[in-house]
RNA sequence: GCGGACGUGGCGGAACCGGUAGACGCACGAGACUUAAAAUCUUGCGGCCGAAAGGCCGUGCGGGUUCGAGUCCCGCCGUCCGCACCA
């Protein structure tokens, strides 16, 4: 019932929205006071690197991350939602060099330009807790708490094998290597041999492992690749006796396997080309020279690797077997054993690993199997160019014949510890955290270097090391190093001339701890507050990209252990719930010269479902490619500034939340914007409607089950963080509201209708919702009101329809009181017209009643 | 190669513990209003047969379990993701 009177203004979002951004910042209804009892609720969205500007992807994070937050507010909780930078990094050098700006200037600009786009979204955000990790407020307590880890002995400097960007100029952590490439610069990775700092996180490989059982509300996924990055194997160090010694190295050589059970299968050995005995016996032997130093040219090159042949090199060298003094086995320098993993050494069992079993063909070593698989006649088993790496019955192995694999384990691996030969070890593929980087923008490791003393902790009272400001980039390479006045230093020990270290921290330590720091972002002295922190951590919902799924992910849950040894927290897990949201991806466009088109220049039509595109300016035809994500490269972008200029944040928030569910990717549209922006009208059209309702109320018992039926259910899919959902459920109640508006809705019952349906849209589209409320003459502020509960007894009916089968096929529907016993379902049922023609006079075979289900009839 | 996820209309997707497949939205068609367009409203929309009532087919493919399978089991095919000489 719409007044026809007085046409309805449409809403205008580019005036409410800037005006209830403004009237929440005056209520500070988003400042969390950590002295409030309420039960605590920590929501954290990953935080962005300050690279100019926002993009699709963080208001999709971000518009995830407010709507929980403001449900969380909502149902009474006490919600921490804070927002902050990180700072540090590479980009910020590289416009230095570019434009000769300062990378502080340059961080702090886009900063100011972010958060502006930030608010503009209208996010709950306590913006009083706000850090940036460039800030020396901040990266005063990461140092503070390097010396606290160095001195506990979770850091350690030492010389390694390292991966080196000759693109960034910079060394990665192998978390920071894909596919052989430094996952910044795209270039392909070199091994350096450099002297650098670790965190060791392998002194928690094992706890890194096993709590992530506990993290339930963590996809499976993500643990399953933080379980398999961890890569535990449980196997036996097997010291082989060399026939003769080797000068400069020693008479034996250990090798790690997990297969002690094949060791009668084996048929050489091989060892690393960088192993120590392998440089022992290069020394005057050039054709081995020339071999390790091949295998270390092909090992640089990720691609090489994929299709390097295995190659060996026969030292000559003997080793006695473990288990028969006179059984020798040759040693060879190979290619595909690498140094890193185990001892450098492995031995081969060509007739159960493949690998073994290439390298045995090429050099005609032949093969033994050992382990012959169930109903498989050991007689007749011949190994040729397929290992057996599976279990079985152990074969032509002396006294572990007929053992199972694993019994014949525990057999070896009793009788060579015994004999001192051989111990148990549990290994890990993780490794240590290299943090040292080559860079300048990034936290100053606070080490001083000193001839006569070593390295240096600086004194804490010393606090921070800040980078100086007056650098200049006009040369490659590090320009901390060429900081002459910065570098040198008195030693804090000797008071003698030393010099400060010049690398800098990886800038994923600053992420690692920031979301503690979030709890109690004032403290001058000291990272956290223990109380403080232990209260808010671990983050109930963390929401951020796959693409954290190891790297950050790891780190922090690391270094949250590391806080936790050295007294900082309480807490081993950071984030008890973590959601990985899926990509915007767009559709690309292209020219008929093949030139990338962005959507903006782009006019679609799709006369007759024909879907085609033009150029807004030539008028020319453009090519409608794949759907990708979203990236400059492809200028498949849409600017969130443009969006949300010319529809509103409400519409691209209900845009975002729509449709796709927020772990899969969203493909943006322009249909869909328009879509979304269509029903923000509507909703204001609707609220409107309902407050100048004038109907009997024949109609109000539908809607206000229709309205808590909603209720109830967004309720639900909010917590399951099932946005998609939400928003069918909420198109719902406006179709019902509609629906009673048209028919005969009291006033009363469509403002209550209304008002239900404003509260549901409010985490969503707040703004929208904040002029419904007022409109609705509601008091105070929609973003500060309780959640409704729904009415129990709205939401069950008296009577309901249950579908009724004929031997597995939908033949009729059969209406029955809610509480029908099955009894009185079937009596029902065979009282339909439809069941007695096809019954025709015979009682059905069987009749199957699932109450407030189906029923089935077999005849 | 190893590990994992997924496959449903023109499209995004929904379908809880095995119980009415296609909710909700987008796109599209028809109609109303309008001088016209936009906006809005009504209506249709998996395929085939049919005027309709209704019927048959249908969740990547082939089998199986079950009164009943998108859902469970076995075997294929395809797509995506992660790891990748890890001993």
């Amino acid at each position: 019932m719409t007044d026809a009177t007085a046409p309805l203004e449409r809403y205008n979002a580019k005036d409410a929205e800037p005006r209830w951004q403004a009237a929440w910042a005056q209520a500070k209804i988003f400042e969390t006071d950590n002295a409030d009892q309420r039960p605590k609720y920590y929501v954290l969205e990953m935080f962005p690197y300050p690279s100019g500007r926002i993009h699709m992807g963080h208001v999709r994070n971000y518009a995830m991350g407010d709507v929980v937050a403001r449900y969380k507010r909502a149902r009474g909780f006490n919600v921490l939602h804070p927002m902050g930078w990180d700072a540090f990094g590479l980009p910020a050098e590289n416009a230095a060099m570019e434009r000769k700006v300062n990378p502080r200037t340059w961080t702090y600009e886009n900063i100011a330009t972010m958060r502006g786009q930030l608010q503009s979204m209208g996010l709950s955000l306590d913006w009083s807790r706000e850090i940036a990790t460039c800030d020396p407020a901040y990266y005063k307590h990461q140092q503070r708490m390097f010396l606290d880890f160095l001195e506990k002995g979770l850091v350690t400097r030492r010389t390694a094998k390292v991966n080196w960007d000759p693109v960034d100029h910079t060394v990665l952590a192998n978390e920071q290597v894909i596919d052989g490439r430094g996952w910044r610069s795209g270039a392909l990775v070199e091994q350096r041999e450099l002297t650098q700092w670790f965190f060791k996180i392998t002194d928690f490989a094992e706890d890194l492992l096993t709590a992530l059982d506990g993290l339930e509300r963590w996809p499976d996924k993500v643990r399953l690749m933080q379980k398999n990055w961890i890569g535990r194997s449980e196997g036996l160090e097997v010291r082989f006796g060399l026939t003769e010694p080797v000068a400069g190295y020693g008479d034996g050589i250990t090798v790690y396997t997990t297969r002690p059970d094949t060791l009668f299968g084996a048929k050489f050995l091989a060892i690393a080309a960088d192993h120590p005995i392998a440089a022992s016996l290069a020394e005057g032997n050039t054709e081995l020279q020339a071999f390790i130093a091949e295998c270390q040219r092909i090992g640089t090159a990720q691609a090489a690797i994929d299709t390097a042949e295995k190659l060996g090199f026969d030292t000559g060298l003997r080793v006695r077997h473990p288990l028969d003094p006179s059984w020798d086995l040759p040693v060879y320098v190979a290619n595909f054993v690498l140094m890193e993993y185990g001892t450098g050494a492995v031995f081969g069992c060509p007739a159960h690993d493949q690998r073994d079993l290439d390298f045995a063909n090429k050099y005609g070593l032949g093969n033994t199997p050992v382990v012959c698989p169930e109903g498989q006649d050991p007689d007749s088993f011949v190994i040729t160019d397929t290992a057996y790496d599976g279990d079985g019955r152990m074969i032509n192995s002396r006294f572990l014949d007929g053992m199972s694999t694993d019994e014949a384990f525990e057999a070896v691996a009793n009788r060579l510890d015994g004999e001192g030969v051989a111990t148990r070890k549990v290994q890990f593929r993780l490794r240590d955290w290299g943090v040292s980087r080559q860079r300048y923008w990034g936290c100053p490791i606070p080490i001083i270097h000193c001839d006569s003393c070593g390295p240096v902790p600086v004194p804490v009272a010393d606090l921070p090391v800040k980078l100086p400001e007056d650098v200049s980039f006009d040369q490659p390479g590090n320009p901390l190093e060429r900081d002459a006045a910065w570098r040198q230093v008195p030693c804090p020990q000797c008071g003698g001339a030393a010099r400060r270290e010049t690398d800098t921290m990886d800038t994923f330590v600053d992420s690692s701890w920031y979301f503690a720091r979030f709890t109690a972002p004032w403290l001058a002295d000291e990272p956290t507050d223990r109380s403080t922190v232990d209260r808010w951590l671990p983050v109930d919902q963390y929401i951020g990209g796959i693409e954290h799924a190891i790297l950050h992910l790891l780190y922090a849950r690391f270094f949250t252990r590391a806080m936790r040894e050295t007294g900082w927290s309480g807490v081993s897990e950071p984030f008890a719930g973590l959601f990985t949201q899926g990509m915007v991806v767009h559709e690309t466009y292209k020219d008929e010269a093949g030139a990338w088109v962005q959507p903006a220049d782009v006019r679609l039509t799709a006369e007759g479902g024909q879907r085609q595109a033009f150029h807004v300016k030539t008028q020319g035809p453009v090519s409608i490619g794949p759907i990708e994500k979203m990236s400059k490269s492809k200028k498949n972008v849409v600017d969130p500034d443009d969006i949300i200029a010319s529809y509103g944040a409400d519409t691209a928030r209900w845009f975002m939340l729509s449709d796709s569910p927020p772990e899969r990717d969203v493909i943006w549209t322009e249909e869909g914007v328009q879509g979304a922006a269509r029903f923000v009208q509507r909703v204001w059209r609707l609220v409107n409607a309902a407050c100048a309702a004038s109907g009997d109320g024949a109609a109000d018992l539908t809607l206000r089950k229709a309205a808590h039926r909603a209720l109830a259910s967004v309720g639900e899919d909010v917590e399951r963080l099932r946005f998609n959902r939400c928003v069918a459920h909420i198109y719902t109640l406006a179709n019902a509201l509609d629906e009673a508006l048209r028919g005969a809705a009291s006033q009363a019952a469509a403002k209550e209708a209304a008002g239900i349906l404003t509260q549901l849209i409010a985490p969503m589209m707040p703004h929208l919702a904040e002029e419904c409320w007022t409109a609705l003459g509601r008091d105070g502020l929609a973003a500060a009101a309780p959640w409704p509960e729904a009415d129990v007894a709205l939401l069950v009916e008296d009577e309901i329809t249950l579908p009724v089968q004929i031997n597995g096929k939908k033949r009729a529907d059969v209406t029955v009181p809610r509480d029908a016993d099955a009894k009185a379902v079937e009596a029902a049922t065979l009282a339909l017209d439809a069941v007695q023609k096809v019954l025709d006079g015979k009682p059905p075979r069987k009749v199957i009643v699932v109450p407030g289900r189906i029923v089935n009839l077999v005849v």
